[in-house]
DNA sequence: ACCTGAACACCGTTCAAGT
DNA sequence: ACCTGAACACCGTTCAAGT
């Protein structure tokens, strides 16, 4: 009367089921909450249980990117080239807006897994089926990929006002004499600090000016 | 007969040498190794003696921005407006390429500090007498500090090579009928994820959109 | 007025051991 | 084969105290 268990014992968790907590702990609470320790709680295993599915920190956060980004539909617009490349960026921008944390993740570390260069894929096709060499359309692909990273990370996407009125008062400390230009655009250099505006003013800009490429 | 002193106790440090100190100890070994304690230790005094200069670390950061960008004389340059903007946007790339640490403080916080000012101060300057309205003007410098800030994050400034070699390899091991661009691209790829040419091509690319705007 | 040790509440990771 | 506690070498910061 075999009972149930001669089977070879079998790891309670996968790597997927381990990132995919991660990535809920997250979004929960932030990326300074993701711990190996505080994760090792929530799935109630011992902290070092974890080392069995991912060699140290990186690798995890590596694989949380991955669980992040994949199955993401990157919404095949039509139109023309420019139409299209511009919703494949806006999408990404709506992602990293959504989860602001794979933006410090990125900048922790490149990532180079297969659903992270969907995004890649998909915007060196747009940019090749507009008529771009490979050498152009990779640095087009990476200017924008940029532009939209660096606008994530360095402009503020929440407590915006708060932002907003502490620009407002570091440029009416300044002397007016010594900083002319900042102080007569004081309100629009705030404004100009955040928000979809200046994000759309940019991405414009550099399709117009690789429309000039072309 | 009076001793020397009779003068009331004057602390041992200013915030300025704290700051300065931390500045070096950025250049010696990176921003991983600036904590409070090691500071401490290398200026002799306790750990919590640098609480009497700067309320917590991120004022200290704060306070490690400025020093580190004061002074720089922002080499004022002639020719068009469109060259004199190019020059202070490969200054500031210069800068951040010297010190990457300056922008992993820049993406824990927001710098509203008099000497981080004067680079947007010259960029606005340069963008107001080249025609730009207020609003154009703060946006267009935004895009370009973004771009170049966002460079500085996210394209590997050392071992470019090894970076290179994990991209090919990423690539390479992608089914090339679901990645074709980037299969057909794929040295070009590892070529632009850094260094000065993908740098030019997107500086120059921003600032073909920002002339067809005026 | 200025400085500081001890303590609190955390980290990531190595190592040796337990079932 | 899989899991884990203890330990190591760190963090930033609060608190109460020392001169």
């Amino acid at each position: 009367m075999a009972r149930t268990s001669p089977a070879p014992r079998r790891p309670r968790l996968t790597p997927d089921e381990v990132a995919r907590a991660a990535l809920e702990l997250l979004d929960r609470e932030g990326l300074e909450a993701l711990s190996m320790r505080r994760l090792a709680d929530e799935l109630g295993v011992g902290t070092m249980t974890l080392y069995g599915y991912f060699r140290n920190k990186d690798e995890l956060l590596d694989a949380v990117m991955d669980v992040a980004v994949g199955g993401a539909p990157l919404a095949p617009s039509d139109g023309s080239w420019r139409q299209r490349l511009g919703d494949l960026i806006r999408e990404a921008r709506r992602n990293l807006v959504a989860r602001p944390s794979l933006v410090q993740i990125r900048v922790r570390q490149p990532v180079l897994r297969p659903e992270a260069l969907r995004f890649a894929e998909a915007g060196l096709r747009i940019l090749r089926e507009a008529g771009f060499e490979a050498q152009d359309a990779t640095r087009a692909f990476r200017l924008l990929f940029t532009f939209t990273f660096g606008y994530a990370a360095f402009s503020p996407s929440d407590a915006v006002e708060e932002n907003r009125a502490a620009a407002r008062a570091a440029i009416g400390a300044l002397p007016p004499d010594r900083y002319p230009a900042l102080a007569a655009a004081r309100e629009e250099a705030a404004q100009a600090m955040a928000g979809e505006e200046a994000f759309e003013f940019g991405l414009e800009t550099i399709l117009d000016g690789l429309e000039a490429r072309l």
